[in-house]
DNA sequence: TCCGAAACTGAATGATACTTCATATTTTGA
DNA sequence: TCAAAATATGAAGTATCATTCAGTTTCGGA
């Protein structure tokens, strides 16, 4: 559980034929799994071989170690939401500030909630690790899409975009993230939908110059 | 490190002398110095007593086991932050909506940098084990606080106001989380504590019927 | 059908970690 | 001053876990 060698992080070898591709399939659920069930605590490699239903050793034939198990988990899951905030970011360039807090809120809620088992996992090993150097490269990335929708908005113009990018970033993502820990109900996530994009809003029109 | 005992979490003796105090407080510091500077991973006992200038046989006549010692600290910093959020309530109780939020922001703000580095460390291990239970805790007594207030704001009325209390919660702990996780630099703090009570206002405003 | 490559197996290895306890040291109070 | 209580020590016991590898099974093409 040491320093990962940035090398070592891709899959060991690369599957030909359909029934190894099936079993790396199998071994990603089976982590995901193992981690809402068990926690991070008890991950271990041979927990997640048994749930697979295959042996520690298959395991080690694609990912090098443990780490490079739970990296490929989370770069998956970051590069599915970054995907959905830019294509959200290519619909709204241009809109209004209403249109752009329901578009954004609405759209970070979707990626988020389309695999809430996924992203609960994800929350779990963060802290796990060096993931703060991926998420943060994540948080930066929203940040920078965001002020280039808050340059392009006709209605708007503001004393220092940056800062209000920044705030939005994590409002946006901090407000989710809290409610998805802590108790992901259908109530709650409910409560989100609506107050979330009114919250934007109205930070964006007071931020306004 | 699996199931903690409710019954064992508690210290397993209380100290008779001053020589002892000071221990505990010594294994207390050397655990959150052990957690931010190493992370969790590497967080073990030895490490921890080493940094203390202790042996592991003194830290498990105070803790039974490591979950007490995690959990002795958890339950510190929640306390502290809960004390601190409930002052503010006394003070703010029947101020008008743009008080309250730029009340509640800071004070919210002060609890969460009082202590930077505690704070980050709970953050770390707040998945690894059952926190959830004890954050998910700590956040309705938020809600209630808020929804207090609101009730008790003398110019708004809210259509839902157990939602906007809700709502107001996961702005707060939501976004300072995510920026005390990322990079909690000056220059960031600095503009939380210019745009969150910014953005709080208006949520609340915006809410209000 | 048959062979070489790909995939899989799982006991063994070695390292690390938590926890205990018999012993040593320090403090207290009479 | 001195014995009993409190506190501290750290090597040893026990357990778990990541990782390896020699051997077996399965697959795909000729």
């Amino acid at each position: 559980m040491n320093r990962p060698n940035p090398t070592l992080l891709q899959p060991r070898k690369t599957p030909q034929q359909a029934r190894s591709a099936a079993t790396i399939e199998a071994i990603r659920q089976a982590t995901i799994q193992v981690l809402l069930v068990e926690g991070v605590g008890r991950l271990t490699t041979t927990r997640v071989a048994e749930r697979a239903g295959v042996s520690v050793g298959t395991m080690y034939q694609y990912y090098p170690h443990k780490q490079a198990l739970l990296f490929g988990i989370v770069e998956k899951q970051l590069l599915l939401i970054e995907e959905a905030m830019c294509a959200a970011s290519d619909r709204l360039m241009g809109e209004d500030l209403k249109t752009l807090a329901e578009g954004l809120a609405a759209a970070w809620l979707d990626a988020k909630t389309a695999d809430i088992v996924s992203s609960r996992a994800i929350y779990g090993i963060a802290s796990e690790f060096d993931l703060s150097a991926a998420m943060g490269r994540a948080a930066t990335v929203m940040t920078e899409l965001f002020d280039a929708l808050l340059a392009n908005a006709p209605d708007a113009r503001f004393a220092d975009r940056a800062s209000v990018a920044f705030m939005l970033a994590a409002l946006l993502g901090g407000s989710v993230r809290m409610v998805m820990e802590a108790d992901p109900s259908d109530g709650n996530l409910e409560r989100l939908r609506i107050e979330l994009p009114r919250a934007c809003h109205a930070y964006l029109v007071a931020a306004r110059i």
